[in-house]
DNA sequence: CTGAAAGCGCTTACAG
DNA sequence: CTGAAAGCGCTTACAG
């Protein structure tokens, strides 16, 4: 004896309306010619028995599961919301569902997530690749966040002109000396928006990188960056590689007693929840997480529609590079010049 | 014509080893009596081919189709990485899939939300319902995460017991003037955690309760709460509802020049992922994500396995309550008395 | 121990 | 415009 479910299904609304189960799919799909009298009637009595269509029937003849998977890395990482609320909406749009897998724990960890969502049927998937991993194929098409490492499949925030903004913005405070704070020199991500930041600074001006996370095998976890130090010397900006580093930053400095934004500035990456909450707020490059999103979704949905699911294949010709938005919170500097957009603070381009 | 997969299939294993179907379904699953032989040469043409499942076909034959929902609410909130991670965790080692669906916007959004998983054929769902909702019965088991305004299927943190933890780490830290900073006065969670520290107060300790949205109304978004004020009053402890705000109070007292923790004590909740990061670090009181989630999931899927899906039946008898976990990082006050416990500053039960 | 057959709910050519 | 029928891939009693 098959399982059923309880609700009702076509046939079910088919047989209580004397038709036949062809026309009451092509009534609710509008597909097939039904005259729009029968139509509404059929119409009606699905709602009216809180009629669901069968996922799992219509996946079954179609081929198409109408779900896409969204493997994520790194324990609780804090881009995770608007990234996932992005993905989910622009998938929603799309009509089609999010399987979430989290690859936590090493390599094979994120192999074994790529796995579950192809059992599951996914028509394609979107990647956030643990840091230095090259995506493995998958047997359904994937398309690729942020890491620029896998060339031709890969959507990312352009973290180079970002890195140039926060350069561009710094400079035109009046900055000098400029402290870069990243946490991990291996990662392709900090490196493009310190690089990015390096070569927007203007004549005069000078940039060192502090790595905190090998400050930290030398010094110990949560030792203190020696900031307050750096002011002395000289420094009177720091830009760290990201918000999470900024907030250390800036805590840290305030509590050494340095006036944050008069004495120094602190700049951060990604906008997270808590920038604007701070006292300062942070001056910060926000990732457009809806533009990349959709972006790798849409390429997703035309790469299944033309060449149909499992088939490996990659997405997107070449990186697409989504610029990255300047958000300034913090506007005066050492030597607090007039703005040149005099209005909002906005930089000029 | 019917669609096709390109994957192999069961029919392609069995004809190929000149065997049935279903002898090859009864080898791959293990249920069946197949000869082990039989059965080793199954499985390995199987892994050989590359054999992966039909979801649809077999969730069409079982009507169940191996998937849960997670119903989020609230923009980019800041728990959701861990809630999330620790929901998948457990649905993953019952065997389940989860699909994601945001809730944001307002309490329509979340019906639709709901709605959309349930076309889906998920068997089941998890709902983080949005603040002050009642969630409407959905066509399947809903276990709901974090408001006890319905009782009866309900998992969630113990706050008021969060709340009195801070109340004695306060306590024992010497601190007798106390502000509670709040956000939303609707909120049950956040009434719960100052109703839990109000109860925690012992002789000779007040409680005053400063809530942000509404200082906010009155003087702008963004504005000072003026705690550096407060200390002069003589406020010596300032214990935030969420680390959101903990972080919004640190901030502002040390820009205004207050010394923490050594002037003023700033306690928050939920461990969020800055906690440990900013100087000085944050006691807070962490929810214990893995076990709520496993309670979620747990009592969902003996739900679905008891009553079989589409029957919108509550779970889990009464209210759980999973006790939070206080995790203090800052550990000096007005009078640094010698802790009661000596070796780690856990408080006494 | 193994196989033939039914049927889950749907969609889609095709016939009328 | 409407219906009869096939078949997507699987699992499960049942027969041998």
């Amino acid at each position: 004896m098959a399982q059923t479910r309880p609700g009702p299904n076509l046939s079910r609304i088919a047989t209580s309306l004397g038709v036949s189960v062809a026309t009451v799919s092509n009534a609710l799909s509008g597909k097939g010619r039904v005259s729009e009298q029968l139509a509404e009637k059929i119409r009606g009595h699905a709602a009216e028995l809180g009629y669901v269509p069968s996922q799992a029937g219509r996946a079954l003849r179609t081929g198409r599961s109408g779900v896409l998977g969204l493997v994520l890395p790194d324990i609780a990482n804090p881009l995770f919301p608007k990234l996932a609320q992005a993905i989910e909406f622009a998938a929603t749009a799309a009509g089609y569902g999010v399987l979430i897998a989290d690859s936590r724990g090493d390599v094979s960890a994120q192999t074994e997530a790529i796995n579950r969502l192809v059992e599951r049927g996914v028509e394609g998937m979107v990647i956030v690749p643990r840091r230095a991993t090259r995506v493995s194929a998958a047997s359904c098409p994937v398309a690729v966040i942020d890491t620029a490492s896998t060339p031709g499949n890969t959507v990312a925030a352009d973290h180079w002109q970002g890195g140039r903004d926060i350069a561009s913005h710094l400079a035109d405070l009046g900055h000098q000396r400029i402290l870069i704070i990243g946490n991990n020199p291996e990662s392709n991500v900090q490196n493009d928006r310190a690089g990015g930041i390096r070569s927007g600074l203007r004549d005069g001006m000078n940039a060192t990188t502090l790595w905190v996370e090998k400050l930290e095998r030398e010094r110990g976890s949560g030792c203190s960056l020696g900031l307050a130090d750096k002011v002395r010397e000289g420094y009177t900006a720091f830009a760290a590689l990201s918000d999470l580093q900024a907030l250390r930053a800036l805590t840290e400095l305030q509590r050494d007693g340095v006036d944050v934004p008069a004495a120094a500035s602190v700049t951060g990456f990604d906008d997270l929840i808590w920038s604007p909450v701070v006292t300062p707020a942070l001056t910060t490059v926000a990732m457009d997480m809806v533009t990349i999103a959709e972006i790798a979704i849409s390429s997703l949905v035309e790469t299944i529609r033309t060449s149909g699911t499992r088939e490996g294949k990659l997405v997107a010709s070449d990186i697409d590079r989504v610029p990255m938005k300047l958000i300034v919170r913090q506007s005066s500097g050492p030597s607090k010049p007039m703005p040149k957009t005099p209005t909002d603070g906005e930089l000029p381009k």
